[in-house]
DNA sequence: TATTGTTATACTCTATAACTATA
DNA sequence: TATAGTTATAGAGTATAACAATA
């Protein structure tokens, strides 16, 4: 029979309502961090979805959808729309892919580009960690990034 | 006219793009760790909104809604479905509060105290920052919280 | 058979406004 | 006038399934 251990536990562990309040805490920085974005592009007709897809496409040059799922982490359906939108706007265009016929090599027009520009100089005025100090931003990332897996 | 200062920045300060990363990471890590909750919790018929109202509900005691809404930056609207919920499973009771004849005095019921140690054992079993050591989940809080402001 | 993309549906969360009954 | 709560609506997000065309 093993013998009892009374002492206190020295790290009191996690309880579920500690998991809970920060739950809650990331869903409330969530929100606040996209509608700051949202509040700040507005002016550009945009919004964080738009500009977080036409960010990749410049990052990744012309892409498929698939790639850009893949990327950002968006459901195929989502960016089905994201990108009739955006063709509305004339700020991409879906293009043929000659290799497979199956798929679109989706492309950033010039357009795009300069609308990208002048969002982004409106999205540097959001500020959504301007809580934190670039040294935190990086903990943060690290953090989440462990989350996210 | 001031000398131009040709040096590189020391630090390069964060960019749109950095802040857009950390905005979907953010959000990326909010879902999934909604639903790592919602998943396991699923077995005793609640999900994430009635966890937090009803663990609210035993940390504060009796409470009105307003009091519930400020407490857990929930919408009153959504405040409402939520304990309509509640109701319907009989967790939770909406009685007249004798000092305000506007306000509910919302309780927790026999039956909303055993469903919620029941969820919280099945909860216990999410981990939703199980990534993370104790010290990082503070830290976490603690940058969140300054970001939530 | 599997994959790319499309369409449709359902549900959650936020946000807002209009409304009631009280204070 | 302001507050507590209700109802309704709109918009964004996730999630899923069924489908067409192509690999």
């Amino acid at each position: 029979m093993k013998q009892e251990d009374t002492r206190p536990e020295p790290t009191p562990g996690p309880t579920v309502a500690d998991d809970e309040a920060l739950g809650r805490l990331l869903a409330s920085a969530h929100f606040r961090c996209r509608s700051l974005f949202d509040e700040v592009l507005r002016q550009s007709g945009l919004e964080s979805r738009h500009f977080s897809v036409l960010l990749a496409l410049r990052r990744l040059g012309p892409a498929s959808q698939r790639r850009l799922i893949d990327s950002l982490g968006v459901e195929k359906s989502a960016m089905v729309r994201i990108l009739d939108e955006l063709e509305r706007q004339g700020l991409a265009e879906r293009r043929p892919d000659p290799r497979d016929r199956r798929a679109h090599a989706v492309h950033l027009t010039d357009g795009g580009r300069e609308r990208l520009a002048d969002a982004e100089e409106l999205a540097a005025g959001a500020q959504p960690f301007g809580a934190l100090t670039a040294s935190e931003r990086r903990q943060l990332a690290t953090l989440l990034g462990r989350l996210a897996g």
